[in-house]
DNA sequence: AATGAATGAGCATTCATTCAT
DNA sequence: GATGAATGAATGCTCATTCAT
């Protein structure tokens, strides 16, 4: 109201943190509902109950609604960043061996923890939240991307895969990881049977490396 | 090739029509805003402005936000059922270059038509629409699913493709032309290059006919 | 929400209009209440009340709590500058009769009209909005400063009136009808006994005049 | 000169003391702030970082917002009538010297202390806290104009003066000390020119004393 | 005494919906 | 049929007030 709208914003790190002790609860709250039915759809109300606290307290940690997206996102992302930089190279193993654990990590990763949530939410709400979106993008997307095309070049490198074009190979390979994770966040709970995410990465690893064909 | 507004009668119990005349403008503009906006940060205002028409007209030809939402969604699935279907199986060819010509057909029509903002709708506010996602799940997926099901059933029973568990492998082959029409219609505009299908489905189909494996 | 907020806001001619038709009964209410309770206690239930219109009602003509604010302030204003300049300097009469007239018909204007309460909002309001201070002193007083001293400079040149500081007479002789309006719009209704302005104005246009000497 | 904390009693039954100790830090913080923004729109957070202490603690020794700023307003009209009182008629110089003593004094009062902010409250918040208005106007106005009264009407009757209505003589004389307190307290920082109060009373005394008129 | 986290009533603002023209 | 002014319920946000520590 009284002109006084000189806040700094996230200028510096991108996203840097804002307070020491964050009520996870809160955050935790904000993703399910996020999640569930969109940034405008969902009401402070709602993750304030699921919280455990009143509306009130929501603006103790955070400056708005807008705010609350942005670190739920981010601070899943964070953790997100963590886990594709945790799948370190190993050099040890045959690159088809490393492919394998890389995706059953991630399955693992992303349909047991709350994690998957986010992707769903970058594609729902990435429209509004443009620079989301773009953090998104280059530092977990492309990231992930470059870390499968390596092991991808070092597979052709050693004569294991046969060539390929890298960067559509790498989309075809993540491609089932993503739809799982969407399916499970979105139309599994209209349908009757379950999503069996291990055997659905065992036949996709199966294909990728064998093909279709009858040779 | 696409069906415009010539369907006989209500397929469905579930989505009869509610008037002869209607304007195709206001579902367009709608699809534009729900699929940039999501349902609830869609304003009424942004939709008649972009169908060129006032706020009030709306209400002659929908009940309400949600009638119009959902007969977005409805045409176009309508439409989507159409282009499942009119992908009959061809018992002419290999099922190789069947399973080739629907790759193509559905890149072409996912991407290059206005329907490829449905999956995205369906996803994102798919919670708030329990009917929509149901009729979807049932009248599209399924359906496409049992197709090309049937179509690598032939191919096993050929003897051109190798015995997989069907149901994984339809969805594994399925995902990156998911991927690519979320990737179009969320995150492309954050990136600087531009996805190309047409190479995509290519590098797609040969990975999955034939692996990556150096043999 | 979203970032879209690059209204231009006014910059050209500093008051611009936003409207032709502008339902002065807002206004009206809009001045009453905020000369009654002050910016912050008004409440647009209670100014929509006033004006016979719902709260949304409001949001159809201002942007704003602050811009229905600005524009009573800026509308009775622009009156009040039409006033002070409506009392042309007549040249055939002496000087005494004229700062006569003007003494009479200030108290006319400000204390028979709605436009004695903007002086009170610019003392009460003015720290909380830096530029309609910043306006109404320089398009009002200082206006209305320079029309008196000029009355006073001629009446000093023509030898009716002895020297005096302009600057400093021109600050006493207003004193008294700014001490009326005031006392009008806050503290008469406290007080058993109305002020009667006229008889004030007739004093005081005698006493600066003759002075209290007994000579 | 100005009494600080050592009257003993309430003088006024409808202004008692709650607590011996009051932390004169946040009296004096809250002078400050509803001088500056109002009641409604001063923060209790404000006062409370002005004062040097949290905002929990001023409820320590007020029961509300309400409370504080009656405190604030009584603590300094209380002064304020000290001040009035202690002028005592001297009854051994002439009535305009008195009258000049008086105004130099108030000038001095009014201008240099935080007094000056109250008149201003009065003005701004008078309709929203009636039973403050009138206790001021009775205590401190009305008693300060007997006073003034008192002076005019002996020098009336020593023959110092000619006669005149001596209601509207006081407000005439009043005036351009309320003028200089509220310009000082609400428009001055906007203007570059900083009011000269010392000449500005010269020239009003003058100008009393002996008119306008070259006789 | 002093704190500051938590509260929740209150208010500005938005926007789907209605209806007189 | 079409309009757009008016509505009012819904909701994000504020801030005076409380209370466990």
């Amino acid at each position: 109201m009284i002109p006084e709208e000189n806040q700094t914003e996230q200028t510096d790190p991108r996203w840097q943190r804002r307070k020491e002790e964050r009520p996870g609860e809160i955050l935790k709250a904000a993703l399910e509902c996020f999640a569930e039915s969109g940034f405008a759809a969902t009401k402070l109300d709602e993750i304030a109950k699921r919280a455990g606290v009143t509306k009130g307290t929501l603006y103790l940690y955070f400056q708005s609604k807008e705010d609350i997206f942005k670190s739920v996102v981010r601070e899943e992302i964070v953790k997100n960043i963590a886990h594709v930089e945790e799948i370190a190279a190993d050099e040890s193993h045959s690159s088809a061996e490393i492919l394998e654990q890389m995706f059953k990590f991630w399955a693992q990763v992303f349909l047991k923890t709350r994690i998957g949530a986010v992707p769903k939410l970058i594609l729902s709400e990435g429209k509004n939240f443009p620079e989301i979106s773009r953090f998104y993008l280059e530092e977990v997307i492309q990231r992930g991307f470059r870390l499968l095309g390596g092991v991808l070049q070092r597979g052709i490198d050693r004569g294991e895969f046969r060539p390929l074009n890298i960067e559509n190979t790498v989309k075809c390979i993540i491609a089932p990881v993503i739809f799982s994770l969407l399916w499970k966040h979105s139309l599994e709970s209209h349908c009757d049977k379950k999503l069996d995410v291990e055997s659905l990465v065992q036949t996709h690893f199966d294909l990728i490396l064998n093909g279709l064909s009858n040779k």
